[in-house]
DNA sequence: CAATAGATCATCT
DNA sequence: GATGATCTATTGC
């Protein structure tokens, strides 16, 4: 999952933070609640695109990474830009650096133009794809705690590429 | 530089 | 009617 690359139209990243949500087990999963409209696509089989909108001004991108039954997500917190800058730059005017364009879900989404309409999209087919990274990530991965979440926030579920 | 408040709406109770 | 897997601008040291 993570070092994979992430590709909608012009824009392309590297994914390097992520936080994995267990489903009915994880009380800060949105699937906890159970099967609902914005949960459904949880529930269905993996390689697909969960979008959801938060805080009203906000989309975040996870992916169904579990079995069709089984609500388990990953949630992309952060990418690092490897193609389409320039497009990044202009969605948004006030990240300063490179690093700035992609860090954080909601800014992600943002740069990479992926909103409610990418609900549901199949991950291997479009409008955005992922792309396994020529060689396996190894040795650099920090496993830390989950961030701004209510319930379960200490449980280790975040893994960032240095 | 660290802490805090405000923006703003889809979804669920 | 309340809540939230957030970001940014602003305020206070």
């Amino acid at each position: 999952m993570l070092g994979c690359t992430l590709i909608h139209g012009p824009a392309a990243g590297r994914i390097v933070e992520v936080e994995a949500y267990l489903g009915l087990s994880d009380r800060a999963a949105h699937a906890f609640r159970g099967l609902t409209k914005r949960t459904q696509i949880l529930f269905g089989p993996p390689g697909h695109a969960y979008v959801y909108f938060i805080y009203g001004m906000h989309q975040c991108l996870n992916f169904v990474t579990e079995p069709e039954g089984s609500p388990g997500c990953v949630l992309i917190r952060s990418l690092e830009p490897l193609a389409g800058l320039e497009t990044m730059r202009a969605r948004r005017p006030t990240a300063r650096k490179p690093g700035d364009l992609c860090s954080g879900p909601g800014n992600l989404t943002r740069a990479m133009d992926i909103g409610l309409s990418l609900y549901g999209a199949d991950l291997t087919v479009g409008p955005i794809t992922v792309h396994q990274p020529p060689q396996p990530v190894s040795g650099h991965v920090v496993v830390t705690p989950r961030i701004g979440i209510t319930y379960c926030a200490d449980w280790p579920l975040r893994f960032v590429l240095s």
